[in-house]
DNA sequence: CATGGAGTTGTAAGCACTTACAATACACAT
DNA sequence: ATGTGTATTGTAAGTGCTTACAACTCCATG
């Protein structure tokens, strides 16, 4: 069953069904509609293959992620897969793990399926400390279009779009502060993009309600729940003070969470706990935990509006930001 | 950049390249890595879409599910991808949404895509009652190989993997009743093939230990936190008296502890709760959920070792099943 | 030294489509 | 009737690969 079947009994020529095929304004509407009769009568589908080797475009987006089991990717993975084929492409899926080893293999075998363009989900893809390991994706953005969601590399062909994780950070401390709050811990997990920024905002509404930052109060942690609650542990156990919470992500609050039970604290009055991405996880404690919500869906929205724009030859800004909402649940009165 | 680059490079003809990328024995040692260095040089990649044409085969497999945001079906679609990319083979997503409309649509939309294979992840796309309803998935299967992942289908070309539901959950009905819970209310959210059978184990666990099967004690829920919280409140309120909760998925779990928190319930003694899945949920509360590990990695390695076989012509039976394994944790002492 | 066969390589015909360009049809003005 | 221009259609040359089959090389054997 191919495009010679239904050029002959339709009694056209295959250029014909092709222009059919493809929308090519250059056929008569009687002829149009006898072709397409015919196509469905014949269940007729174009073979992608020789349709792809004669337009060179497989109408499909590689979306790179380092874990779809995270639950913030998982959403990214579902919205953006959902916003393409609303616009009539493919996705098809690469994570890397959660190490991101071999990164720049995976990206290059992505390429190597002729993609139409690349989505690289979450901020982790791009260096920002050793920013000539970000070549390689400048690189490939010079033959196809790369976004990222929630990551930012300044460079022609990749466009970004990012949620204004310092301002929603910004919001958050700020408003601890003005309920009362002083001592405020910072618990982040991963020095990225997004992480930089988040840190940032903290710091910056420290500084703009005249509260020294100190350096203890800032504390890296592995991204699971146990080593958060660990980490409260011994940092209240070694004396440290502290009368909120805010975290990088909503496992670490549920480890404070836990942390609070463990020590009979009450939330929020004794301790306020912020979360962050207002995932699954956050609806899950006693007390439910207030949490930025990341507007993932937007992200996702937005980026695959702007990549059709670029597919479309349209001016798209390199970057676009997206506000997040804070969310307020049990733990926090702000 | 195409095989004549090469082959003119390397001083052979094109069908020489061929079969130095198909692998072809009949290459002398001399010969093929003169081409192999050539590609390496001219950094060669085949073209998708000419290779596609000539071998009618895109190695890839399309994967459906319904939500990618579902954790366990995350797990599923990581774990899918991971194995299918180890074996060389691409992956294309599709997830049709929680509602599953248009599913006969989407499937067909992959299958026009030229797929090797297709993995349905889930349970949910198998229809119990209409039998018919799942015709266009056993015609498709006279095609190419359909794997269901936690779903089963008795029909040539289809073959499952499934978790053994309904031991998992009568071995944990059993332990209840052993360690001396009577009242086991147990709370489920939808009705497929893994959900009957989960059903189905709680049933025969109380019979086989000669407790009645009471029909107010099964109830059926939305899949979600607070629905199931309000569910047992409203039991309770009614004068239901249980003293323990199994569920068929970790969101129902967590409703039930808050449930139990809302009326001051200790657990496990007052009641004991368990969950399915063992998600990160069930992690987050306190105390955490002992919950039934589906052995989501197994399933899906499972599942495209399988594909392989069959892809390979071995003989694979059409259903495999996997034993879960029950992990106590803190809502019960069995 | 011819012969046969195994091992290796090349030729050319697909595969199912797109599209530039040529050809034809048709409408309308002259 | 003739010419002109536009709308529509067809022809044929790609697109980059696979593979059946033919052809060649080389060596051992008779």
């Amino acid at each position: 069953m191919n495009i010679y079947d239904v050029s002959a009994k339709a009694g056209v020529s295959i250029a014909t069904v092709s222009r059919v095929l493809n929308g090519n304004p250059n056929v008569s509407d009687k002829t149009r509609s006898r072709v397409m009769e015919v196509m469905n009568a014949l269940g007729y589908t174009p073979n992608v293959f020789a349709r792809g080797l004669g337009l060179n475009t497989m109408k499909t987006v590689g979306i790179m992620c380092s874990d779809s089991s995270d639950p913030y990717l998982a959403h990214a993975i579902y919205y953006l897969e959902r916003e393409l084929r609303a616009n009539g492409y493919d996705s098809i899926l690469c994570c890397t793990g959660s190490k991101l080893i071999n990164k720049r293999q995976y990206f290059e075998l992505l390429l190597s399926k002729r993609v139409d363009a690349m989505i690289l989900a979450g901020s982790k893809f791009v260096e920002i400390d050793s920013a000539e390991d970000n070549n390689y994706i400048i690189e490939a953005a010079a033959d196809l279009p790369v976004m990222l969601v929630n990551g930012f590399l300044d460079a022609p062909g990749i466009y970004s779009t990012v949620c204004d994780d310092r301002d929603a950070m910004y919001q958050v401390a700020d408003r601890l502060i003005k309920s009362g709050r002083r001592r405020i811990l910072y618990v982040y997990t991963s020095h990225s993009y997004s992480g930089e920024n988040k840190k940032r905002g903290y710091r910056d509404a420290l500084a703009a309600n005249g509260i020294p930052v100190r350096d203890d109060l800032i504390c890296q942690c592995g991204k699971n729940i146990a080593a958060a609650k660990e980490l409260l542990i011994s940092l209240a156990d070694s004396g440290l003070d502290f009368d909120a919470v805010m975290t990088s992500d909503d496992s670490l609050a549920v480890g404070a969470v836990k942390f609070a039970h463990a020590r009979a604290l009450d939330m929020p009055k004794d301790l306020a706990v912020v979360g962050y991405n207002n995932s699954m996880m956050s609806y899950c404690t006693d007390p439910e935990i207030s949490s930025v919500d990341t507007k993932i869906e937007a992200l996702c929205i937005t980026t695959v509006q702007s990549l059709m724009q670029v597919f479309g030859g349209g001016d798209v800004p390199r970057k676009t930001t997206i506000a997040a909402d804070f969310v307020q649940k049990q733990t926090t009165d702000i």
